[in-house]
This record gives C-alpha cells, structure tokens and sequence, in this order.
RNA sequence: GCCGAUGUAGCUCAGCUGGUAGAGCAGCUGAUUUGUAAUCAGCUGGUCGGGGGUUCGAGUCCCUCCAUCGGCUCCA
C-alpha cells in the first residue's frame, strides 16, 4: 500500500501501481471523467500512469492551466496523427499547447499545406478521436531513439534527441504514432471533443531565421462543442475591436499606398483624440519637473554614428538623405536620445543642473520589415512621447521610481488595470550584442530591479531582451486578439553619456559623467491609441471623444437654439456637433449610435420653447430634458467619474 | 525579409467549370419636417490591386510586382 496525500492535506491509502485516474475514481466518477494531467510529488504525470510509492498528488482538470496545457498537447499529437496518415514520410519539428491552443510545426516535403487542406485534415482527427486511442508513455533509451528517427528519416527529431540525455527520453503512442514527448497527456483521444484548426503558418525551425522554414499549423480543442462555439464567437467579438477596423470606421486615421506603406495619417477626429492624450501627458509632466523641446525630423550622419545608432541598424533603416553637396548625408531619425543629449551638451552643466528632465514628441521613423507591419501598433514614422532624464548616480533610482510613478498614473488615467512589467536584461550568453562596460550595465541592471522592487511592481524578468546600450523596464499590454505589446518604457543608459562626452561639474568642482533615462509612458501615440482603441471598443472616455455630443434637431425649426446651444456649451469648453441633415430623428440617432458619439442632445419645438435640450446617453437611452445649466453639472459629474 | 492566404463600387460582399460585371449600405437629386437605433423614389458610381502572358475571348488560367491579413524572424 502507499499513502497519497492531497492538497487539502488529506492522506488516503493505496494499493501500489495505482494511476492518478484510479485515484480519481475512488472520489467521483465525474472527477474521473475529467482528470486530464496530474501532478505526482511536483512531477507532471499522467493520469493513467501508475505510482508506485507514497506521493503527494494533484489532479487536473479543464479548469487547470495544467489540464489545459495537456489537453492541446495531446490534441498537438492527435494532429500529427492526422498529419501522417494524410501526408505519408511528413517530418516533424515540435508541437507544443501554448496559450489558446496549439500547433505542430512539420516539414511536409515539395506538399504544401495550406488553409483549404485544414478542413480535411480537421475531419481526419475528428475521425482518430473517435477511436478513443489511449497515450501510452514508454521509456527509450537514447540509442533505440535515435535509430527510429533515423529509420524514419525525420532529422528534426534526431536534432532534438542529440540534446537530451539518456534515461530521460520518452515516447508518447496514440494508435499508429509513436511521438518523441515527454508528457503529460490525457488518457485519450475521445476526450478530444471539439476541433478546429485556425491558421497555418511559416515558422522557422527552431526560430532561427537561417535555418529552413516550417509549416505550423495551429489550433485550438475543447472537450465540449458548446466551449469551442463559445471561443469562436469570442473571436469574432474581438475582431470588431480590432483597431484597424474601428479606425476607419470611426473616421481616425487612414493609410494610404501612395503616401507608404507603415505610414500612419490622422485625420482629423484621430488627431483630436491624440492630442488629448499629448495635452494629457504633457501637463502631468510640467508639473513632474520636465521641460519641453523640439528637434529636427533629419540630422547628419555622423550624429547616429556617434550615438552607435547607425553601426547598429544603419544597413536595416532608411537610407541617408543626400544633399547638392558633395558627401553630405542626413538620416530620419530613429530616436531623440542624440538630439537631446546635444542639448544637455550646449551650455556646461552643474550638479545643481540635476536631475534635468527634457521631454519631446519626437517623431521617429524606423524601418520595419514589411512583414511586421500593423496597423497602428507597428508603422516606419510614429510619435514617442520621449523624455530623457540625466542625473548622477545617486539620483538614479528616485528618479527611476519617478518615472514609473508618473508611468502607472498614466496607465491608471487610461483604465489599464492589467499590464505586465517586464524587466529587460542583457544575454548572458553573448554580450558582443550591447555597446558599454560590464560594471555600467551590472550598475545600470541593478537599479531597474532594486527600484522595481521598491515600487512593488510585479515584473518578469527576460535576458537578452535589452536595448543595445542599456536595459529596460517595459510595460506590455494586450491588444483585442490576445497579442501582447510594448507600451510604456523606462530605460537606463551609462552609454550616451559617455559617447557624446556629456559631463557636469560635481561639488568637487570636478567633472562628472551623468546616467540618462531614456522614458515613454504611452511608447508611442501610434500604438499606444491603437491599444485605447482596442480597450474602450471605440468607444472612448467623454475626456478623449473627439466629439463629446451630437445635436440632432427634430426639424429645421430647431436649428436656431442648436446653434445657440453648441456655442454656449463651447463657452464651457463642452464639444460637439450638429446633425442637420433632413432626416428622421430614428435615423439620426441610430447613426450617433453607430459613431459612438458619447451623449445626443435631441432637440425640438417642446425643447426649443423650454430653451433646454433632451439628453440621450449613448447605450443607455433617454435620459430626460435639461436646461443648459443642469446639463453642463451632469456633464462635469460624467467627467468626475472617469 | 521568410511561409501561407487575400485583393471585384467609398464599405460589406455575390459573380459555377474562361463568353464581356451585380446586390445592400454609403453618395447624389427630388419629395418628406419627422420625438429616442434605418422615410420614400430616382440616379451616379468599377481599366475587377498594377504590369505582362496564354486564348478568338480573362474578374475567372499562368508569371511578376504592389498592398493587406495570419504567423516566423526582427523591434534603437
């Protein structure tokens, strides 16, 4: 007998050789039903798998991220099943459950796979499903292995199997496939309910770029029908929030092929809103101590040499500008960080001169590869909200947890409750990628986690994820489709300083290099709106619309007070339009509805002989006539609220 | 940049195996002056993404370029 002890702290006896699923059933047949992946004294197990001594267990279910995970890496299997019998002597890389679903990336030879080949292969799971086949693990030695993928002539399998060690080599078996795993997986096919394959895909084997390209195939399983509707109509609900959708639609920004491609323009409510946002930000940071500047969309060459910009993305950027004369060259500028510190560097500084905080929105213009482009959340110009911070060693970290202070406010003001803060370090591994000494990044690295950890933030840490001449603290935010992005950054940088020679003269009336924060709450406007967007479905906070209200006025009667009405609100700084076609007050409105307009002021010969407005709510309906004084209070409580 | 897909009117989409482009909405014109999510009628509008080819004939087939979409790689 060995004792199984459970979460609850419970122990219970059993016979040796029993399997999670056994154990299962000595609560419930239902808990049974639905174990898909356990965990056996802290080791994923699967549920059918025997335990031969006292173990601490746990039991997973749909409801786990555990039974979750091993659902979609079985149906990964179930896939590749499909897959070879389908396309015979198809070769497999690997396939892995990953956030919402699946995928396996294979190697079909001169066949391609496309999405018209996904319905097909989609029945044939369905149909290996059904055969309710069960996973059984066995052990392999590294030897027998390796000679059955050699037999098998898959040599993205022997590559992955020369990295691990004998005696912890595994082979999962579903009906006629044998696949190199180690586990856990669900008892068997029949769980496997719901299918559907969503996309293929190009992916690199083993994310290296030179190496030869795969064909992933994702999916997603579920172990009800219903729960795999329910996710298709989540998705198609995500969509409508797309950005690229609602801008367009909404009148914000548009691209066009002949101004380029990743070349974002804002028309006239786009910018409204993005002003805002810009005026937002801008007093917050007067009050914070920063001083505005402006600096030039161009500068020479040799700048970017300087600042190690162009060794290190000069081949992949826009090229240089020429000039008539002979020689000369200009860039766009990627970054403001050169031309910001050329203005620390214009007069001598002082420590007194410290912290000196100088902010611009700096327009960038960047290079993306063409297959990266996005909308609004990744484009060749954009706009940062930049500022660059300069301050000696000791006012690193108050300034840093300044920063990230007006970060969240920032954040908070715009109803992001949850982002993830990532901490940005450099590759152990290899550090020929980053410009700089080892005891400035050691020193630099220090201070972003020591302030991060002052400031109770909750961050995950990433090496080799740091800009070249400094690491960073980014703020990621996902967007409608569950993709995350970079927004806000914080990056610390001994660099520049020390390139463009900037000094200051300490109170040892010697001099003294400065360290620079390189900062971005919002990152950029571009992406940062298209992230608003994306949130607020278009529909944006009353502070943000670039329209707060429409008049709609029943008949032309009307017309006189809605003017009179709009110039009065205008007076208190209230914005809005009027609608003044002909047409029915039904119409109008569902039009307003459909713009998103925050608040409709219907008006007609009751309301003009009251001289108040009746006042609509967009989503909420009639909310009854007011006068202009009472209006404008209600407005201001609307305002309070966000 | 790489893999796969898509590109028909301002928008959403139809157009079967090649036979000379169609709907709804939008727009315009006219009528209607309307009370909380679509008033009615008429009309305009497309070198079918660009270029090249096959064919008696191409929106439909082939090549190529461009743009977009989903990934991969990249992201100062």
């Amino acid at each position: 007998m060995i004792s199984i002890k459970f979460p609850d702290g419970r122990v219970q006896q059993y016979e040796a050789g029993t399997s999670p699923i056994e154990i299962a059933r000595s609560i419930s047949d239902g808990l049974a039903r639905n174990v898909l992946s356990a965990e056996v004294n802290g080791q994923e197990w699967d549920p059918g798998r025997p335990i031969h001594s006292d173990a601490e267990i746990k039991l997973f279910t749909w409801k786990d991220e555990e039974g979750k995970k091993a659902f979609w890496h079985s149906s990964a299997h179930l896939l590749a099943e499909a897959l070879e019998e389908l396309y015979t002597g198809i070769k497999f890389g690997i396939g892995p459950p990953i956030e919402n679903g699946f995928y396996y990336d294979v190697d079909p030879g001169d066949r391609t796979i496309s999405i018209n080949d996904l319905e097909k292969i989609e029945q044939k799971m369905r149909e290996l499903a059904k055969s309710k086949s069960e996973f059984t693990r066995r052990e392999v030695p590294k030897k027998e292995a390796l000679d059955y993928y050699r037999e098998k002539g898959d040599e993205y399998k022997v590559e992955l199997l020369q990295e691990l060690e004998d005696g912890q080599i595994t082979f999962y078996s579903q009906g006629n496939f044998t696949d190199l795993c180690k586990g856990p997986h669900i008892p068997d096919t029949g769980i496997i309910k719901a299918i559907k394959l969503t996309n293929v895909a190009g992916a690199y084997w083993r994310g290296d770029e030179n190496r030869k390209m795969m064909t992933r195939i994702y999916g997603v399983s579920f172990p009800k029908k219903k729960e795999l509707d329910e996710y298709l109509v989540m998705l198609e609900e995500a969509k409508k929030r797309d950005h690229r959708k609602l801008g367009a639609e909404l009148g914000l920004f548009m691209f066009s092929d002949r101004v380029g491609p990743g070349l974002p323009i804002w028309l006239p409510k786009g910018t409204a809103v993005r002003s805002r946002l810009q005026n937002f930000l801008r007093d917050e940071q007067l009050k914070h101590g920063y001083q505005e500047v402006m600096t030039p969309h161009i500068g020479k060459k040799e700048l970017y040499v300087t600042s190690g910009h162009y060794d290190k993305y000069g081949k992949d950027s826009f090229q240089p500008i020429h000039t008539p004369k002979e020689g000369e060259e200009f860039l766009l500028k990627p970054m403001n960080c050169p031309h910001h510190c050329e203005i620390y560097g214009n007069t001598p500084k002082s420590y007194r001169d410290l912290p000196l905080r100088i902010s611009e929105f700096g327009t960038v213009y960047r290079y993306e590869q063409s297959g990266e482009l996005h909308g609004l959340s990744r484009v060749r110009g954009f706009t940062q909200d930049d500022a660059h911070i300069f301050c000696t060693q000791d006012q690193l970290k108050e300034e840093f947890l300044k920063v990230l202070d007006l970060t969240k406010l920032v954040l908070a003001k715009m109803g992001f409750e949850q982002f993830t803060a990532q901490i940005s370090l450099r590759d152990p591994e290899d550090k020929s990628k980053y410009l700089g000494s080892d005891e400035n990044w050691d020193a630099a690295e220090k201070a972003i986690i020591d302030a991060a950890e002052e400031a109770g933030l909750e961050t995950k840490t990433e090496l080799g994820e740091a800009a070249f001449y400094g690491p960073k603290l980014d703020f990621m935010i996902r967007d409608a489709i569950g993709r995350s992005w970079q927004l806000g950054t914080i990056q610390v940088d001994y660099n520049l300083p020390e390139r463009f020679q900037l000094e200051y003269t300490g109170a040892d009336n010697k001099p003294h290099r400065p360290i620079m924060i390189h900062r971005a709450p919002f990152g950029s406007m571009e992406r940062f709106i298209s992230i608003l967007i994306e949130h607020t479905g278009g529909q944006f906070p009353l502070w943000l619309a670039p329209e707060q209200y429409i008049l709609l006025p029943i008949n032309d009667r009307a017309l006189p007070w809605c003017e009179e009405v709009k110039r009065k609100l205008a007076e208190r700084d209230i914005r809005g339009v009027i609608d003044e076609r002909t047409e029915s007050i039904g119409r109008k409105i569902r039009d307003a509805e459909l713009n998103k307009m925050p608040l409709m002021l219907i008006v007609g010969d009751n309301e003009v002989a009251e001289q108040k407005v009746s006042v609509r709510r967009k989503g909420e309906g009639d909310l009854g006539s007011m006068d202009l004084q009472s209006f404008s209070s209600f407005f201001e409580g609307l305002l309070m609220q966000e």
